[in-house]
DNA sequence: AATAGTTTCAACCGCCCATGT
DNA sequence: TACATGGGCGGTTGAAACTAT
């Protein structure tokens, strides 16, 4: 037998949310923050599951929430991160800023998901056609997809089923990251690995090299590619916990160039 | 205009993991 | 250590919107 129920299902509302509802949910959680979920529903005056209330919450009435058509950026960055990642809608939107998973698991099943079996049908050994070209993206299907996503034409990483609840840092490329070696000056000598903080080891993408990324006791960050150490000397700042997409590594803060930055990364060779 | 078929996506469900007791 | 609880995830559903006939 599963668990019980988060809470009773009687007398609770459901279905789609009125005006009301959502109302009263964003005024509550405006004053009182996220958070306390099952009690939620009863503190706000709510006839809804504390589940329901999140879900509502993180898909549709959270501020930062990106509306409006996903481009074409967006839907590249998508298919390369499926391909890497399989169904892990939730890292997958992590990489989308303004994106929520159901958005983007939604979008895949019902748009990319038929491109993909599209593909597949027109690669098949019965229809060779003429091979896609280098521009168009290449959609793969990770081992445990559903049935009627495109079979799998490259190696799809499956993490561990562990829960990425770490900061999301966007990434250089390698070969750039291994040019912040040139950083390093007498003066600002790397910190000796036996005084670093393991404690503080950000999982970058859950699952990979545990040691892909760290930070150091005083601030810098050490990557670790082909099993050598790199260090780079920019600053750990806070708010990069906050807010992946104000980092210093960019010379812009904006959204867009992460993507293209990540983009770049995924793309890169030298990525296990 | 009416109807049937298709698509979209918000919402629900069941399960899992982390944490607290 | 075992159990309960809270939060999160991926898969699925079904109502509404859209399109074709």
């Amino acid at each position: 037998m599963g668990r019980s129920p988060c809470c009773s299902k009687e007398g609770l509302n459901r279905g789609a949310w009125t005006a009301l509802e959502d109302k009263i949910l964003t005024a509550y959680i405006k004053a009182h923050g996220e958070g306390k979920w099952r009690n939620l529903p009863k503190r706000a005056g709510l006839k809804r599951c504390g589940k329901s209330c999140r879900l509502r919450w993180l898909n549709y009435l959270r501020p930062d929430i990106k509306r409006g058509n996903i481009s074409r950026d967006e839907e590249e960055l998508i298919i390369r991160l499926h391909n890497l990642l399989g169904n892990r809608w939730s890292l997958i939107a992590g990489r989308l800023p303004g994106r929520t998973d159901n958005e983007i698991k939604n979008y895949w099943n019902t748009t990319l998901g038929k491109k993909a079996k599209a593909q597949t049908e027109s690669s098949s050994p019965e229809n060779s056609g003429p091979k896609k070209t280098a521009t168009e993206p290449q959609i793969t299907k990770p081992s445990n997809s559903p049935p009627g996503t495109a079979t799998k034409a490259s190696q799809v990483i499956r993490t561990k089923a562990i829960r990425c609840t770490k900061v999301l840092y966007p990434l250089q490329p390698p070969s750039e990251v291994v040019e912040t070696n040139n950083f390093l000056s007498p003066q600002n000598p790397p910190v000796p690995e036996d005084q670093w903080n393991r404690n503080e080891l950000l999982h970058v993408i859950s699952g990979y090299d545990a040691d892909f990324l760290n930070f150091g006791s005083s601030g810098q960050i050490q990557t670790c590619i082909n099993g050598e150490e790199q260090y780079s000397l920019q600053p750990f700042v806070e708010e990069m916990l906050q807010d992946w997409t104000k980092n210093p590594c960019l010379e812009e803060d904006n959204a867009s160039l992460d993507l293209d930055s990540l983009e770049l990364f995924l793309n890169t060779e030298e990525w296990p």
